[in-house]
DNA sequence: CGAGTTTCCTATCAATTGATACGAAACCCT
DNA sequence: AGGGTTTCGTATCAATTGATAGGAAACTCG
């Protein structure tokens, strides 16, 4: 049960000479905007200002600090899980989750698109773990969707027959979407536009 | 006005060893499960059965047999083309382009997912022309999809005020999102269930 | 057969990949 | 100051990348 963020900071041998945190963000953006296998040690060099020494000493191998990154990418301070879980109802945990991608997907100062939904869509299978991890953040996000929605059916907010899981997957399948229209150049308006039309499958309230 | 196929079989110089049209065919299936940089030259002479040379005369050099392989793929007997086309509404256009999609993303014989919407997702500067490629087809779909509805919305099949262009943009964004769904492991009958939720966002009969 | 033509495969290329050995450098504590 | 400890950068590693040179092989035509 220890701190995720180690309250002593290292006090004898050589003190660091760059912040973890600002060169993983870096990192980050990198991994963005190329993807996991497409992004070199020499470009994350170049664009982190850092000796390759350095890196695999900070965070480890190339496979780690891509972890780390998307770790990085999926912690801030409103997550698909705080969406969910704070929308009164369903439909508005759909329309949140639906709303921030579009405009977290066309952010002036980040790559276009969704770093979960490209970064490594398809990848050697040296890297089918990779693939693996971002598929079950995915999956993991679907699910929590799929419950709450199922709860707003047993609550009565939708229409007992309602599929739960199409529902839930639609959603998902519109923000993997988003991405790559965002990637192909889409605005941010064009993509709120395609959102406000996917909250038309949601079922008529039940009454 | 040459014919695509030519007719004249090479009669001087040493006879082909091996059929053009089935290594191509070969090459494109490993494009479409690991992606155009992740396929490497040793993975297609593995796959092909043909060394790096006869590849390199037969079909140029990588890019331009990603791109074969792409233009295969978007030539099978049934195109976006032919089922906007051929559809009576564009409703119709639309469950088609969605249907086939779900069917053709699942198929036992071949690699889950899209090749257009998996296989250059994110990839290095070295391979924007071909990422650029890819989005141009993908784009000229939506933009026959886009065309299709202004005309339907010309003939009072729909709503006047229709948004066309998000329309168009969500029927896209949600068959890029069943090839995520597939390559994650989703059965097809998940996919058409996704469809059928995602045709909801059709506005009613304009009447 | 032999000249001409095209395709094939062996061997190899320079460049880049992810990753590391090793010693100098920079700090704390005594 | 000097030992202990950690981080830094230079130089380099083996493996793999996409791609090619050059010659042997296989056919048609004369």
């Amino acid at each position: 049960m220890k701190a995720l963020t180690d309250p002593s900071p290292r006090k004898i041998g050589r003190p660091l000479s760059f912040d973890r945190e600002v060169v993983l963000h870096e990192a980050m953006l990198l991994f963005w905007r190329h993807g996991y296998e497409a992004t070199s040690l020499a470009d994350l060099t170049a664009a982190m200002g850092v000796t390759a020494p350095s890196i695999y000493a900070a965070f480890g191998d190339k496979k780690r600090l891509f972890l780390k990154a998307v770790e990085r990418y999926v912690s801030g301070p409103v997550t698909a899980q705080s969406i969910i879980d704070g929308a009164p109802t369903a439909r508005d945990a759909a329309r949140g989750l639906l709303q921030a991608s579009a405009i977290g997907f066309t952010g002036a100062n980040t790559p276009p698109g969704c770093l979960l939904a490209s970064s490594a869509i398809s990848c050697s299978v040296a890297a089918a773990d990779v693939q693996a991890a971002l598929a079950d953040i995915r999956k993991v996000i679907e699910a929590h969707l799929h419950m709450r929605i199922k709860r707003a059916l047993a609550a009565g907010e939708m229409p007992a027959d309602t599929d739960a899981e199409a529902l839930a997957a639609h959603v998902m399948a519109v923000i993997q979407g988003l991405s790559t229209l965002a990637r192909d150049g889409a605005t941010r308006e064009k993509l709120l536009r395609v959102v406000s039309f996917a909250m038309r499958v949601w079922p008529d309230e039940a009454t």
